[in-house]
DNA sequence: ACTGCTTAGATCACGCCATGAATTAAGGCG
DNA sequence: CGCCTTAATTCATGGCGTGATCTAAGCAGT
């Protein structure tokens, strides 16, 4: 089992280049002082590393602080303006592209729904790129764009390249970054959307401040994206954290998957409902899931209650499991379903959870909601380029497809149509 | 999120060792040109850091080998005599202390049975000191001792000493490191015996070259190590891969731990006997756990197959939600009672798992048994001070416990009374 | 025995790196 | 205006990996 590998003096460098970064990024303002302290670099390499973040426009001064009748410190944070991140969320219904400045401010952003043609893939691919044209305009002239994140609904394998895999829009192996390159030189991440709103949710969310977490996410579907040590959890080929469809109940109800028992099938929003008419409550022809689950909550028959309640059971049954076998800091449960449900049954649910799940993991994690909402896989997918920039110190090293104009990622929009 | 630290040019060195000596510890012997195309070092730093760990014995050259017509090359291997290991397995009913080489070869070993105190742990130390005393004795002079592995039956907490927490033994908030430091100087790794196990099974068995596996281990109790990226995955507090109290059933059997439906309540050996007594199985008073499950594997009564039937089952579905989970590539089941049912029920539990799991991570994965058997946790606790030791590419480095003679490791034995 | 020839491995000069010590910058205060 | 305090930069030093160059070690043919 080799292969932990650093190797030349240069990475080195680079490493140190991330680690300032990624703390004025974070936890920025700070003096150079403060990053010496943090990060265990001597002042000397702070200066050299800082001035080098200058000199490539990656951070700025900001201000200085007193310090007891010395010299000020001066006050260092991450430029804003150093380059723009595009995020695309491509939901089961539209498509979604957004254009954000480096600390995640929305500059713009482009909704575009899927008609009839349904989850074609070059109808996806059009409305992608109708979107960037869309947000780049509407944004006007701006620092250049790091790159693409693109967060969709189903599994994405890397071979190297993503090819995205996915039941529910049914594609089959769709090869959506060779594609997409085609329209652009920019640097493309395709990922999974719930691990994408996952990394938000860790950056900017309840996560905050934590190294591992789970974050639950309940719609229509289940899933889940398990942050160890900071970064999600991909697995061997990238379908980690399908927690929708682990057995809540062996030989139990049919889900779509085909399976018997899955926890989708107690716990999804679908199920939910079913269980609701089953049990007598009033069917909505008209409302759409979202609607008809409001109904649910507010309904006040004991009927109603007793399908939250055992919901609530099963879900908690659910995130002990997940507690059990992660052992997190935190479990955020988020997912439109997921938030609806949770202001409403979050007790019982933590009630059903601290039932299920051992004692001692129970003990040291919390059970929270989101706090970015359902509509965050833009924000999500945008993390991806961000995340590599942060990475890699903010160069874009080796032979990156990234347009560069005077050390700066330039627009990259050569190949898009106007 | 910062923290992703590598500071001085020095840690770049110790990581080429390390990359190096893993290289040599897995795969060799290795020539140094084979070693610089596998690691992607130059010839020149390979030359450098082989010929440090050749003048710090962690190395030896071992033969050469021909090379059409030109100069032979020379091969190297990792030094078998460089150090010995100790691996403790402190298990429910006896405390097992071994001695190896560094290569995994036993050359000595005590076995200390458990009395009525039970696991007083004042007794279960006096045990671990007097195996100590035993296994150098046995193996007579040789290379220093490069530390002592410790794998328990229960949860391992860092604080930053290893804690150890164990429902079935009575231990709560056992400070093990603290108390094992008074009798030696000799750095010491506490961890839990199935992650040891998991570590030896991934080293030297059934998960042998894979970067990610689960080890399922199922005897009384049902666990999990968990392997993620090449090492074994402890989640915040160190109890992740809790597997067997998941729940296979809302609301089913009673389970030890207190919750109902726990996985180990069904595919557990105490579990599979009892569901095989009340289907009118032979109960056989006198006979241990292991030699009753062998009887029910050999009834060839329909009543005997339909409980191996529904266990195979439960235990597909269970390995089913490691695989949803994990997305491992291997799931590698162990344990007595794993080997035993995994010798008879193989492919029902595949097949159950292929029903449960989604397609494609189960396409993607394969379910094997061990390689090494249940007895191998003080192979896995002695891999754990051997890991260090490849980590660190060998340098005792920093203020660390181990005693040094001439570079070498020491014996450290001065405060074990003879 | 000797001469090329081929390949493995070692050595060397170079450029890059982080660091502690010394130096300079920038403010407050008497 | 000079002194003190603290922040930041500069400088000399020792490590490191690397490509180029050099040495070592075998073989084939004469």
């Amino acid at each position: 089992m080799p292969e932990g590998t650093k190797r030349t003096v240069r990475d080195l460098r680079r490493g140190n280049r991330s680690v300032l970064l990624r703390s004025l990024y974070f936890d920025g303002p700070l003096s150079r002082q403060e990053l010496s302290r943090r990060t265990g670099l001597s002042a000397a390499s702070v200066s050299n590393v800082v001035a080098e973040l200058i000199e490539g426009g990656l951070v700025v001064e900001a201000g200085t602080v007193e310090s007891d009748g010395g010299r000020p410190r001066v006050l260092l944070r991450s430029a804003r303006d150093y380059g723009r991140l595009v995020g695309v969320d491509v939901g089961e219904t539209r498509v979604i592209v957004e254009l954000f400045d480096l600390h995640l401010s929305r500059l713009a952003k482009a909704d575009l729904p899927l008609g009839d043609g349904g989850h074609d893939v070059q109808a996806v691919v059009g409305h992608i790129r109708a979107g960037l044209r869309t947000v780049i305009a509407e944004a006007g002239d701006g620092p250049g764009i790091i790159g693409i994140g693109v967060g969709v609904p189903g599994v994405v394998e890397r071979t190297p390249e993503a090819v995205v895999h996915s039941q529910t829009i049914g594609w089959d192996a769709v090869p959506l970054e060779q594609m997409l390159a085609e329209c652009t030189d920019l640097p493309l991440f395709v990922e999974n959307g719930a691990t994408a709103l996952g990394q938000a949710e860790m950056w900017f969310g309840a996560g905050r401040g934590c190294r591992s977490a789970v974050v639950a996410l309940i719609g229509s579907g289940v899933g889940a994206c398990v942050v160890t040590d900071g970064t999600p959890y991909r697995g061997a080929t990238g379908s980690a954290g399908e927690w929708g469809h682990t057995t809540a109940q062996v030989g139990g109800a049919r889900c779509r998957c085909g399976a018997r028992g899955c926890l989708e099938a107690y716990v999804g929003a679908g199920a939910v409902l079913r269980r609701y008419h089953a049990a007598g409550g009033a069917r909505a022809e008209d409302a759409d899931e979202e609607s008809a689950l409001a109904r649910v909550l507010a309904d006040p028959a004991p009927a109603a209650r007793d399908v939250l309640e055992e919901t609530a059971t099963y879900l908690g049954a659910g995130i002990a499991d997940l507690i059990n076998l992660f052992n997190p800091e935190k479990i955020i449960i988020g997912g439109w379903a997921g938030l609806m449900l949770g202001g409403r049954i979050l007790g019982r649910v933590r009630a059903a959870a601290a039932e299920y799940a051992l004692r001692r993991p129970f003990a040291q994690t919390s059970i929270e909601l989101c706090h970015l909402g359902p509509e965050a896989v833009a924000v999500g997918a945008a993390t991806l380029p961000l995340a590599r920039l942060l990475d890699r110190g903010g160069v874009p090293t080796g032979p990156s497809r990234a347009p560069v104009v005077d050390g700066r990622p330039g627009l990259g929009l050569s190949r898009l149509p106007g």
